[in-house]
DNA sequence: TGCGCTGGTTGCGTTCTGCGCAACGTTCGT
DNA sequence: ACGAACGTTGCGCAGAACGCAACCAGCGCA
């Protein structure tokens, strides 16, 4: 909508995978380098970027204080905090946690197992919509016309044998979702690995997030993975009960 | 210099300090809500903001990301974080890292005192240059031609009794900080605290950072303060022997 | 020491983009 | 059911942003 916004965006996202020179910006968005000079001089008044002697732009320490900021605002995340902590030391499992944001689901939270099994997925990245547990939980919570919209939207890259790859599939899997208040996923995204997953839902019936269990099948398998699920519905419920105060 | 980037810069930064309506926005930057729509979509899509169900504006999840990797490119945190930490066990004080930035001094890590005296001072936002011993080591670092600019260009706020006031008696104290090779503030940013701050400069001789430790005087009085100085320069001369590994 | 190359910076005319207006929707509250 | 408040859309106009071309500055190399 707003073309040097967006290219300047673009440039925020770039720099986010290393320090770039002005060119290599320039030919990466395919504009004039003076385009690209004028945007960075703007960003860099305001801290967004910064230019270190050798003419190499980075990331400027603005996004410290905002993503400080924009971390505050998530407020489920602070509500949640404690009770996964809990929830993760119970279970010695990775937990995470994630919010609808925009037509995708991201994660705002995570702890690590305590097995030193490290999963791949980041805070701040979008999570599949059709094969993790929170991606389903939460977009079976969507009203009823965005929910469509979606599923014929996504992309329904295969990942492991088991993942979903059609929107009829999915459409049948989140109606069983909403039925039973939470969802599974076995080992539809990474291979080993399953998942259950439930929303949070605040008093007045809003979901506000998701938390999921992910547990490596050599250490668990899926029944197994299964007896989880009083704790972090328990967990789940709890974080709803607490979020209007 | 790019008007509508600046203005959406503005945005994200009020955005910063807590949610916004549309409005609330337009007339904060004093433009029709037609443009700020536009730019609020534009940052949409790339999730730098999200909009929740009762149109309020928050930051986007895209700055979580985007902050750890600006984290990240600050190579002196990474290398200076285990040398800061046994600082800070050792001392038992607050210790602030801060780097040069486009004619500012930026705190880019902070541990707490191990007493409960937390400090006002937070990660990504500008220390004062003319009465904090960071800034007065970073400033003094700088090529002679922008130290001069910026002794000009300085707002001289008076903080205490004992803050400089003035760019002549700042470049007396910055030769000095030159010859010694750290800093000192005597309460003269806040009341009660002082603090010592080093260099961390690295094989070439380029001065990368800043580290201070600070000690409110109803623990320490400013000689027992100096008495930890010969810790502190032995970190600083560490993390920049580590530096170039 | 001079030359060419790479990469950053500046000034300027053109054009497209971003601007604000005005009218339209939509969602509240009463 | 009505009105007010707020978000949203379409559009014509002006000026902001674009890219060109020329200019620097630093560096490596002969």
């Amino acid at each position: 909508m707003s073309q040097s916004l967006a290219r300047a965006l673009q440039i925020l996202m770039s720099l986010g995978e290393g320090d770039r020179s002005l060119d290599q910006l320039a030919t990466e968005l395919d504009v004039h380098k003076t385009t690209v000079l004028r945007l960075l001089r703007t960003m860099e008044v305001e801290r967004f970027v910064r230019r270190d002697e050798a003419h190499r732009y980075r990331l400027g320490s603005r996004l410290f204080s905002l993503a400080d900021a924009a971390r505050e605002q998530h407020v489920v995340r602070a509500v949640a905090a404690p009770y996964l902590r809990q929830l993760n030391q119970r279970t010695g499992q990775t937990v995470h946690l994630a919010a609808y944001e925009n037509g995708q689901v991201i994660y705002i939270d995570k702890l690590d197992s305590v097995q030193s099994v490290r999963m791949y997925s980041q805070i701040g990245v979008p999570a599949a919509l059709h094969c993790t547990a929170v991606g389903k939980v939460l977009l079976a919570a969507q009203p009823k016309r965005q929910r469509e919209g979606l599923l014929n939207t996504i992309e329904y890259h295969r990942f492991t044998p088991n993942t979903i790859t059609g929107p009829d599939e999915l459409r049948d899997e989140l109606d069983l979702v909403r039925s039973q208040g939470w969802a599974h996923d076995r080992a539809e995204h990474e291979s080993f690995i399953n998942c259950i997953g439930a929303p949070i839902t605040e008093r007045s019936g809003r979901v506000v997030g998701a938390v999921s269990v992910s547990v490596p099948d050599v250490l668990l398998n899926y029944e197994q993975v299964l007896e989880l699920l009083p704790d972090l519905l328990a967990t789940t419920a709890a974080i709803g009960a607490d979020y209007n105060n």
